[in-house]
DNA sequence: CGACTTTGACCGGCGC
DNA sequence: GCGCCGGTCAAAGTCG
């Protein structure tokens, strides 16, 4: 469970079809890597052929106006320190692809890469390759963070179960990597929500989150398509400064992820609580 | 001066 | 075998 907390709280179980078409839909909801099938070496250029990945989309229509470093400007900024190693136009695609690798800890596997959908050019596509071998970093990128300046010297992860129902799983060590999984059961989300809220307070970033989060983006992955017996539903909420963050590439703002799971029957009626109302913009 | 981005070269996988 | 393509390397330049 924790692996979710342990990698990156921003992906979700979309594999990449390429590469893995055996697997696609019916990966449970961790945040593991599963199988990353090298043949032999541990090198990551060499396994190029069959590496699990897991892809991210994120909407980036409310940071276009607000670039500030042209096309390929600042690395995402996940709170994992990214390191961009190499830029390469991809066929078929108008738009170019940055190759992020993980500068947190020296030889980190980790890496990330990072384009506009060429479907929907709105959207950025961020895929993930390889785990972090590394806790949390206190990396120059946590700058951006100012409220956990003082707090960043070791990553722990961090169950609080609230309800019988719900259960928020934090990185205590960054409100970034805050996950909130919600059974949902309960008719009320408001009150759900409140216990949600009282415990990620508690965790110390929900209450900022909630008092200046500006821009809402919901991935539509996530959104759109239920994902079966692990639906989920991914939120998330910047600051300004944040949205500057994100106004180049692959920007990969501070979020919180709520799983839901075995609510497919009761959609409709649940919809409303999809997308909480601590996330900001509904408040 | 260290960390970072940029960018052309290089390498391996894959299809023909 | 050859060429295309994606991914990585590494030198050079930039920035704070």
């Amino acid at each position: 469970m924790d692996s979710i907390i342990n990698n990156n709280p921003f992906v979700n179980e979309q594999e990449d079809n390429e590469n893995s078409p055996e697997n696609s839909g019916d990966s449970p909801p961790s945040g593991t890597f599963n199988d990353v099938k090298m043949s032999s070496s541990t090198s990551p250029k060499r396994s190029k052929r069959a590496i699990q990945k897991r892809v991210v989309s994120v909407p980036i229509r409310d940071v276009e106006g607000s670039r500030l470093k042209g096309e390929m400007g600042a690395p995402p900024s996940d709170s994992w320190a990214w390191r961009k190693y190499g830029q390469k136009p991809i066929k078929g695609s108008p738009y170019p692809r940055g190759y992020y690798r993980c500068s947190s800890s020296k030889g980190c596997p980790a890496r990330k890469q990072v384009e506009r959908s060429r479907v929907d050019p709105t959207m950025l596509v961020v895929t993930y390759s390889y785990e972090h071998t590394h806790p949390w970093p206190a990396t120059r990128n946590n700058h951006h963070h100012r409220h956990h300046a003082a707090t960043s010297a070791t990553a722990t992860t961090t169950t609080v179960e609230t309800a019988a129902d719900t259960t928020i799983v934090s990185n205590s060590d960054d409100h970034a990597m805050t996950a909130v999984f919600a059974k949902q059961l309960e008719p009320d989300p408001d009150e759900k929500f409140a216990d949600l809220r009282i415990a990620a307070e508690e965790l110390g970033w929900f209450s900022e989150l909630e008092s200046t989060s500006s821009t809402m983006l919901e991935s539509p992955i996530l959104a759109a398509d239920g994902l079966g017996d692990a639906e989920v539903a991914m939120i998330f909420s910047m600051r300004e400064d944040d949205e500057s963050l994100f106004a180049d590439l692959g920007e990969l703002p501070e979020c919180s992820v709520v799983f839901r799971r075995g609510v497919l029957e009761r959609e409709d009626e649940r919809r409303q609580c999809r997308l909480t109302p601590w996330c900001g913009t509904t408040g």
